[in-house]
RNA sequence: GGAGAGAUGGCCGAGCGGUCGAAGGCGCACGCUUGGAAAGCGUGUGUAUCGCAAGGUACCGGGGGUUCGAAUCCCCCUCUCUCCGCCA
């Protein structure tokens, strides 16, 4: 959520954003919800002001007469009051759900441009292989050597659910470690995180948990969701709260089951592994203070590459344009590797992404720290992907396939799964 | 899941329907004292919101209600603790 004074005062940069990003927000209806709103509580307050003061006049002993007449003056107060507050209960639901779609401003660098065709790729690390046989693509490769079951998932559990055996579930595992290890280097707290969270803390990282649309389950009947990544748990973690200026910045890693409903998500790039609704992953978070929220995302940046190109797999990266970015996000920057079997001849397919949210959730989940000011100030709150285990996968097997139909394993991963090539047996 | 107890400011802990934004203590900040420190003494010390300001309003786990007036009474919910049951 925006600051709705910010939205007020800054009415025409609020809605050249929502036009860049390709959104339809009503932000004159915010502003005009905003001014109706403190009006109203400027004649609530007013009217509770003499009504304890009224109140107070009735403390002491007094004539019958007396009493009575001001008792017949307070419930005229009461009802005057309520009246008020009824309006203004409309008005405060209505201009929070009004606001709450206004999306947060965009970077003043990041690409304007409506969907991911226009992402501004900024950089490419490590060689696309070359391969001298015609690629397959993962799921051939993980059916051949029995890594993957699609089929046995499909009748379990329904479609875009998966299987993974034996050598792959040994990688998945490795991959993880791998990754865990590389962000306690450094310096984030790894923690394992629920897989369930309260339907107001998905609000307040700028999930929708509600209807058609939304990308997440809800449990029936206990307001609570499975969560779509750890960003939701982590974010969450000190909601409501102030945090003590000197322990920040807070540098946090979950591990996390990531559950997604993809309702109408579909299409060839949507094949196998690469859009599922359960997969597992390892999410970098950072609470910071403002001035240094564009450096720790470039840090953030830094450790997603120096993951996948320690691990050889090779990628490029892009600048997140304005139609594309989530509406938290201030700036995003996404790793997309090189996926041989995505398409005719391979493609870019997204492993990683990172965004400054700045203190668009923080806002919401009344994140605070104290200023050097002695203001409490909110936090600016900063997610990445240090690995999407699925999306990993893929561009393990389909980058480090060989013409037998084998995969090798990346040097840095073998001291974790233990071998260096997966063979049919 | 059953039975009971509880939830008050950064922490501990009082609180009779009006004098309670809330005693007292700890902690913290500043000052005095000291060669310096400790102790001692004094002062201060929540958050949000409306307002140019003065100031007002709201908040005692959350939500409703009773009342002229609720931290205090009533109802619902959540969470914590103890005991029992079940269980990886």
């Amino acid at each position: 959520m925006l600051d709705l004074k910010y939205i007020k005062e800054n009415a025409e940069a609020v809605k050249k954003n929502v036009a860049d990003r390709f959104m339809t927000v009503d932000v004159d209806r915010v502003i005009e919800l905003y001014d109706r709103r403190n009006v109203l509580i400027s004649e609530i307050d007013g009217l509770r002001q003499k009504r304890n003061e009224n109140a107070k006049k009735m403390k002491g002993p007094m004539e019958q007469a007396e009493r009575q007449k001001l008792i017949e003056e307070g419930k005229k107060l009461k009802e005057d009051i309520a009246k008020i507050e009824e309006e203004f209960s409309g008005v405060e639901t209505e201009l929070k759900e009004e606001a709450s779609k206004v999306p947060n401003m965009a970077h003043p660098d990041a690409p304007i441009g409506k969907e991911d065709k226009d992402n501004l790729e900024i950089k490419r690390s490590g060689k696309v292989p070359a391969f001298g046989f015609k690629a397959r693509d993962h799921i051939e490769l993980g059916t051949e050597l029995d890594l993957i079951d699609f089929d046995t998932a499909a009748k379990v559990s329904g479609a875009k659910f998966y299987y993974l055996k034996n050598e792959a579930v040994i990688l998945e595992m490795a991959l993880s470690r791998y990754a865990v290890d590389m962000v306690m280097k450094h310096g984030f707290t790894p923690t394992i995180t629920p897989d369930i969270a309260k339907e107001e803390i998905l609000e307040g990282i700028g999930f929708n948990p509600r209807g058609d649309e939304s990308n997440i389950y809800s449990i029936e009947d206990t307001g609570t969701c499975l969560v779509g990544t750890a960003e939701i748990t982590l974010g969450g973690y000190f909601a409501n709260q102030i945090i003590n200026s000197e322990e920040l910045p807070v540098k946090m890693a979950g591990i996390s089951h990531c559950f997604r409903r993809e309702a109408g998500a579909a299409g060839q790039y949507s094949k196998g592994l690469y859009r599922v609704h359960q997969f597992s992953k390892v999410e970098m978070f950072i609470f910071c203070k403002p001035k240094d929220a564009d450096d720790f995302h470039e840090e953030i940046r830094g450790i997603e590459e120096e993951i996948f190109s320690s691990l050889d797999i090779p990628f490029r990266v892009v600048d997140t344009c304005t139609g594309d970015l989530g509406a938290p996000a201030y700036r995003k920057y996404d790793l997309e590797a090189w996926m041989p079997g995505r398409g005719d001849n391979g493609g870019w397919g997204e492993i990683t992404s990172t965004s400054n949210c700045t203190d668009y959730q923080a806002r919401r989940l009344g994140i605070r720290f104290k200023d050097d000011d002695g203001k409490n100030k909110h936090v600016y709150m900063l997610n990445g992907t240090a690995i999407a285990l699925s999306r990993a996968i893929i561009a393990i097997m389909e980058n480090f396939q060989t013409e037998d139909g084998s995969i090798r394993i990346p040097e840095k991963l073998v001291p974790y799964t233990g071998f260096d090539i997966i063979k049919k047996k």
